[in-house]
DNA sequence: TGTACATCAGTGAACGCGCGTTCACTGATGTAC
DNA sequence: TGTACATCAGTGAACGCGCGTTCACTGATGTAC
């Protein structure tokens, strides 16, 4: 229809953010290109002009996921970040909540490139919170221990919980309590 | 074709075992039922006279993986567990490996009946877990809160480092030696 | 025990449908002179 | 600055394909007498 340049780099970010809400959602298989674009405001033959193929897409989602994770703010403490990390809120937030736990089971199964996304996401992440344990005492080899073992506790009891929310919420509700006792109270090797 | 009725349930036997193999490999919306069927050698049609939908398949599969997981050999001690859960052995080994993990990403997107038997899978291995930190002299209450605390790391531990393994092999297994060294080593409150 | 018939797990072709992708076409934007 | 033309993001119909599901049919198994 004949549209400025800036106005089709809009376009194209307005695809990734649809995509990347549903995609979150509903897991990418699961979502057409014709809902996505239609989502987005488009038609679908338009995704063309935009992506060489879904899984190029996949790859831009991915990406654009994992810088825009990056950039949100800090807690400030460890201990603030998990008890946020670890809330009902949180849980019940998929498509907004953090990716690296999002899209964990889904990773494998997808392209090379997003896979290298993934990875620096979590490399960088993992930065952060090493950056924030050190600030509070710690050695850099015990920072990037508890950095790697508190994250690993974070995700593994945000991923159970939602597995099981809707068939047991005082269940689900119990794990994330567990977590949040566990890394939220008394941090591993940076509390005596 | 004629078949006895416990050769028909050997043939249902035989196609639930090979759903949950492709499953695991490349998720549920990944597998057709002509290939899935192929694969347990029989023809398309057959599928419904065992199973009322493919939903209904995906129910019995989750049934089935818990189950067996719940007849698996104990390790004899928490950290034994930790140590095998946590093995690079085990992170390659996603078809026959924990169905906890394996389907954690994937379980909020499947039908009540098989997020029910997810549910139910993971109180039971809690349980189990439970029963061991026990036995090595926790409190009732302790050994609940460990058990969680324990599953949830070696959860996010074995899928983080899934997630990341092809892009990055070597932050892969850090994730998991992280994991062994905190489970492993010293496992949080039953030793002092 | 032998015969007659109902059952039902199997086959394999067919159904409609939505998928990812391609295509010819449109027309405002951006460029060249 | 004004005109002529190339670019390219948009439209919407169409493509072949594989999906989950249905169907008519087959024939050994299992049941009734």
């Amino acid at each position: 229809m004949g549209v400025s340049r800036q106005q089709a780099a809009e376009n194209r970010s307005a695809i990734v953010a649809a995509a990347e809400r549903l995609f979150r959602a509903r897991g990418v298989e699961a979502v057409g290109l014709a809902e996505l674009m239609k989502e987005a405001g488009f038609t679908q033959g338009g995704f063309y002009n935009h992506f060489k193929s879904k899984d190029a897409l996949v790859a831009a989602v991915m990406e654009k996921a994992m810088e825009d994770y990056a950039d949100s703010p800090n807690a400030g403490s460890l201990a603030k970040q998990a008890a946020r990390y670890l809330s009902t809120r949180h849980r019940g937030d998929i498509e907004a909540g953090c990716p690296l736990s999002g899209f964990a089971g889904d990773v494998p199964r997808m392209s090379d490139a997003a896979r290298a996304s993934y990875t620096r996401g979590l490399a960088a992440y993992l930065r952060r919170l090493e950056a924030m344990i050190s600030a509070e005492g710690a050695t850099a080899k015990q920072s990037r221990h508890d950095a790697i073992a508190a994250f690993s506790q974070m995700v593994g009891a945000l991923v159970l919980s939602r597995a099981v929310v809707s068939a047991d919420p005082a269940f689900a509700d119990e794990i994330l309590e567990v977590g949040r006792r566990t890394l939220v109270d008394r941090t591993p090797s940076t509390t005596p």
